[in-house]
DNA sequence: GCCAGAATACCGGTAAACACGTACGTAAAA
DNA sequence: TTTTACGTACGTGTTTACCGGTATTCTGGC
């Protein structure tokens, strides 16, 4: 048992960095990678019908983000054991990932080693943050404590004002495609900006797509 | 000569993308990677002390972008061939890459497949695009004749001031940041959004983040 | 020396964003 | 059941964005 392969699924939605993830865990002798999946959906697929010790996926993808995928994947199989990987190291985002469940969170920043060191580490039943992110999340408990519980999620229809706004249509526009009131897709717009602290178009922007909940390509 | 091996230099500043990237490459058996760089700079060093046939490179890199270092590249090694591998396909992207002297490009939602077929491709002398970013480009130039040469390019002062928009400043604290009017950095503002023919703060920062202006964490 | 382009600056106008308030019905949670 | 959160909608006001034109200065290229 101690010296059987640890089952490993890949989830991203660039299948470049997927493949060429899944090539460099198959050089690692103890390593076997039984899926990979493009979005949240097929992960959930493979857990179901194959046998996953641990998930390592993309934080940052459409439609089902890694956040929600990590929530359903542990409610379907609670023993699996979750290392995000993303491009970015927001705190909140973070510390959300860590409240569903994940045991690991390591940024495309740093090196291949890096994911290795984090499988062999949630392997033991332990929780690995990548250096640049531990010093985050530890600032962060250090200077606003009552960070751990009060975390300001938005609603789907936030979401979707959300999503619209930084695809850069105008709340107008926004109202229409709702069949809202412009007023109230501002009240929206405003709810946004309070539960996220962001102030302008731009931050919202990059907030959306760091949480795919829009892409970059649009 | 025809049975040697096809050395290659990676550059992306994902180091674990890098990393993953590279043990792809390596299973393959026509292919021999040199060198890997994580920023643009240390792959013009490798070039200069290490035989290079082909260079695949990210290119929304901070600091020095993939289109300038394709030129630097180039001006030092003519005889190197470069593919283009971003997470974006943007028609003008490209067409600036391609007018910088790239002979493909590949976009990382594509199969790892892709990129070898990339490779081979443009070891025969030929130019390969993948198959969305070909439509794109041969749309562009089916709809808007006159965009072969007149590309758009930014001036610094108008890159300076794209940057600071993509963080989220207005135009009066951007003026007060560059020592300027708060009208001249509307008129800078205004230009930007005419040349590259953007509509919205929100299209401004998936431009800037896109090519590498602003990052996304800020 | 002239011309094109960049960077600077100002004026005017419309539309939108942004901040603050109030209000009501419903649905979930305590 | 009371409370809380959410989605809906309106009003008022200030700031900012966005689109148009004009003009001066400076620099680089022909």
């Amino acid at each position: 048992m101690t010296n059987a392969k640890v089952h490993i699924a890949l989830a991203d939605d660039h299948r470049m960095f997927l493949h060429a993830l899944r090539a460099l865990l198959e050089k690692e002798p103890g390593i076997d990678v039984v899926g990979v999946a493009g979005t949240g959906e097929e992960l959930l697929a493979i857990a179901a019908h194959k046998p996953v010790d641990i998930a390592c996926m993309d934080i940052g993808m459409p439609a089902m983000n890694g956040i929600e995928t990590t929530r359903r994947l542990l409610a379907l199989r609670p023993n699996i054991k979750v290392i995000g990987v993303s491009a970015f190291s927001d705190r909140q985002f973070v510390l959300d990932l860590l409240n569903a469940g994940a045991r690991g969170y390591v940024t495309k920043a740093e090196a291949g080693e890096e994911l290795l060191r984090a499988i062999h580490t949630v392997q033991l039943g332990k929780t690995y943050l990548c250096p640049d992110v531990a010093a985050t999340v530890t600032n962060a408990l250090l200077d606003n404590v009552p960070r751990d519980i009060a975390t300001p999620r938005i609603t789907a229809r936030e979401r979707q004002v959300l999503q619209l706004i930084a695809e850069g249509h105008t709340s107008v526009r926004i109202a229409e495609r709702l069949h809202l009131a412009a007023s109230t897709v501002e009240v929206h717009r405003r709810n946004i900006m309070r539960k996220l602290d962001l102030h302008s178009v731009a931050e919202l922007t990059k907030y959306a797509i760091r949480n795919g909940i829009t892409t970059i390509s649009g």
